[in-house]
RNA sequence: GGAGAGGUGGCCGAGUGGUCGAAGGCGCUCCCCUGCUAAGGGAGUAGGCGGUGUAGAGCUGUCUCGAGGGUUCGAAUCCCUUCCUCUCCGCCA
């Protein structure tokens, strides 16, 4: 969400934000309606004024029993009320058409994000690690998992439709595993929190994240006029919404491992096979919130973080830098990490970490006092660390052996007792 | 699900339809006092949107007492709707 006062100030670094992101220019529109909007409560204030003082000289009147000078003064005001009450209605309905377009406006990007209006133009930013060689002909994650009976997509269909799994035995077991090493190793080493929070929200903290208004179709709706989550970013940031916060205690890290839930409307025929792209799927979350002037610092650490995950795990990678016409909405800088799949022979994506400035804190009101104790909106980051599904398919792939079975990564084997290999039953 | 109580500043908590953005307290800031500490005394301390203006400040209008409507010349106070919290009962885990 965009200070208007700002756009007013820096129109055309808004339009030209707006403009790599392949939107239209907007700031002349909203700062005409922002005008509109102030000469009206600009008049307003003015009748509020003097009905104010002809209120204050009734009560004084009739507090010193002068009720004829009470009743020239009721008569002299009584217009005052309907002007007071057609111009409340009006600042109400110009306040709600803007905010209603602003709620709506990406947010501005970084200078450093690169051009570009698709994927294919995402800049690589390094890379870790080589694509291990196999003597034989790897196989897709799903293959793997089906062969050795662990992964079902058959019987998922039944229960649930398209786009669920049901896996089993040891590589559930592996998946639990990639969960507990990613938690651990964040709040040990990296310093987070962990978090339990709601899956289910209202749909004002789907707004403070900025997944609503635009976005509803990508997310699924209870009945009750809840959501289930689409990432666990909306619990973890929306723990600071409507709050003060000291700037001693910023910033602000908190992990989760949560199930998350994605429509995955307009992607029909994308990676309809195996687990890549479910409805439903586990991620472990990074959130932080900190001061405006260490955000872009804390992007880099919560990357490194990230990054740990996948050294951990031992698995090839590259970090992209997403140009602006790949990059979500609410960011304004966002990198991803992509992991090997042999199976698939190319890299693909199972992070992103992305720095959102004050945008998600306006949404929310979270913000905390500066050392001149005056109140300053927060800044908000998240990234996974790394998306859970997504880590056991790489996993799957790149530790997989000739006979189908898979090695169990060192790091893994404490949360699998010990356990080297994942066979078939 | 039934019955009741309540949502007020950073926090706690008073508040009779009129001079209430709001007593008091805590916290915080500054000052005074005390040899240090502890204690004590004094002053200050909400946010949004405008106007004016400045090096910074300041001055000023208005709105904001969970949210949204309404009654009234005037609402923290009265009415309606709604959200949330708490207590008791019931139900389920």
């Amino acid at each position: 969400m965009f200070d208007i006062k700002w756009i007013r100030s820096n129109p055309d670094l808004f339009d030209n934000s707006l403009a790599r992101r392949g939107v239209e220019p907007m700031a002349n529109a909203l700062l005409a309606l922002d005008d509109e909007r102030k000469k009206t409560v600009q008049q307003l204030n003015e009748w509020q004024e003097k009905r104010n003082a002809s209120s204050k000289q009734i009560g004084q009147a009739k507090a010193q029993g002068d009720e004829e000078k009470a009743q020239a003064l009721l008569a002299e005001v009584a217009d005052l009320k309907a002007k007071v009450q057609a111009g409340e209605e009006q600042e109400r309905e110009q306040t709600a058409e803007l905010n209603q377009i602003l709620a709506g406006v990406p947010n501005l990007l970084l200078d450093d994000v690169p051009d570009g209006e698709d994927e294919d133009a995402n800049v690589e930013r390094h890379k870790v690690g080589e694509p291990k060689r196999f003597n034989f002909e790897p196989k897709e994650h799903y293959e793997l998992g089906e062969a050795l009976g662990h992964m079902d997509f058959e019987t998922a269909a039944k229960i649930a439709g398209s786009r669920f799994v049901v896996l089993k035995s040891d590589i559930a077991r592996l998946e639990r595993a990639l969960g507990q090493y990613m938690l651990d190793l964040h709040t040990r080493e990296h310093g987070f929190t962990e978090v339990v929070a709601p899956l289910l929200v209202r749909p004002e903290a789907l707004f403070g994240t900025g997944q609503l208004p635009k976005f509803a179709e990508d997310a699924f709706q209870t009945t009750d006029d809840r959501w289930l989550i689409p990432t666990s970013e909306v619990s973890l940031t929306n723990l600071v919404r409507e709050s003060m916060l000291s700037k001693e205690e910023l910033p602000l890290r908190f992990t989760s491992l949560t199930p998350c839930f994605r429509s995955e409307a307009g992607s029909a025929g994308r990676d309809t096979r195996g687990m890549l792209r479910q409805h439903q799927f586990y991620k472990v979350e990074m959130v932080a919130v900190t001061t405006p002037d260490t955000s872009l610092d804390e992007h880099e650490r919560m990357l490194g973080c990230a990054e740990a995950v996948m050294k951990g795990l031992e698995i090839p990678y590259r970090v992209m830098r997403l140009c602006a016409g790949d990059m979500g909405a609410t960011m304004q800088r966002t990198y991803d990490i992509e992991a090997w799949l042999p199976g698939q022979n190319t890299y693909r994506e199972i992070s992103s970490v992305s720095v959102a400035g004050d945008y998600q804190a306006r949404r929310m009101q979270a913000r905390y006092r500066d050392e001149d104790g005056k109140p300053q909106y927060v800044h908000t980051l998240n990234g996974s660390g790394v998306a859970t599904g997504r880590a056991l398919i790489a996993v799957m792939e790149n530790y997989q052996q000739e006979d189908g079975s898979i090695a169990v990564p060192t790091v893994l084997q404490p949360y699998m007792g010990g356990q080297t290999v994942i066979s078939a039953d």
